[in-house]
DNA sequence: TATTGTTATACTCTATAACTATA
DNA sequence: TATAGTTATAGAGTATAACAATA
């Protein structure tokens, strides 16, 4: 396959700028780049949000998925984030160095772990839901009524 | 600075699934998790469109921008790209190697090079091009009337 | 002094592939 | 045989910092 894909994340701390003067061609009349460009003012709101948290896209999912979830493999969280095995288990990892979920025996399969949170990390997914959802009404305040809701059913449809 | 960002395209070559009987959550309602399922999808369509090209979001982004903006530093180019200028010199140095751009030298200032297009380049940009806004058109077809242009215009209001 | 291009280096995130334990 | 977890390794893309040449 080619030379193919990355992450999640933007890769500067800063929105991308339109540069006066500079002609953006067709550029402005794609959907991939506007998509491109709001996903990196959306990260930074999320990083804002997530300040002293040490919590990125990927960490915020796992989290919230396995609080959703409890009991879920490793394998089935990497099928949820769209990730290999072994990313899964990185992040895993990272939930559990901190003492924010735990691998726990299941009785009925030797192989796979069931995933939990703690209490602490479910603290942590109610102060992270908290701020992610206020930075993002922030963030919706520019809309009139119903255009986020309408801009939710858009992107839904587009990733259908 | 923490953790942070990276760059622009999706980790795999399937679209993150909706994975039945798995609780999202708060994830449904949250833009900012639809937007990464939506830039995933329309990154596999604009690889599929570019099949054989060798193009990449930024550099089909640096390609359309040297075309319309002729002359253009490689400092500016990474100004627009959002990126470093290291960034940039490895994007101008993989257009200049395969001979889709040049470096020319200006005569009012010793230390930028001027950017432009080769014929090949041109023929390039016009053949992605096409080949893009099928793409966008293709995967837009499931929108009614007006709806892709709305999500364009939420897209920027949101990314403003 | 400031800016452009350049180079070297390091870092992050992810995939791939091989290994083991269990099914 | 197949699957879950694990480990090691490699790759892509980016940032940072330093340097020379020019302004």
């Amino acid at each position: 396959m080619s030379s193919l894909p990355s992450p999640h994340r933007p890769r500067t701390l800063a929105p991308i700028p339109y540069v006066a003067g500079v002609d953006y061609d067709v550029l402005d009349e794609l959907i991939g780049y506007s998509l491109r460009r709001a996903q990196v003012a959306m990260f930074l709101a999320f990083h804002e949000a997530t300040r002293g948290l040490e919590i990125t896209p990927p960490r915020f999912t796992a989290l919230v998925i396995v609080g959703a979830n409890p009991g879920i493999s490793q394998t089935l969280l990497g099928g949820v984030l769209g990730i290999a095995r072994s990313g899964a288990m990185m992040l895993t990892d990272w939930m559990d160095d901190r003492g924010l979920a735990e691998r726990r025996q299941r009785p009925d399969d030797g192989r796979a772990w069931g995933l939990h949170l703690t209490a602490r990390g479910e603290r942590l997914v109610r102060t992270m839901k908290r701020r992610v959802l206020a930075a993002e009404r922030r963030r919706s305040a520019r809309f009139g009524s119903g255009e986020r809701r309408r801009l939710l059913a858009l992107l839904k449809k587009l990733a259908q």
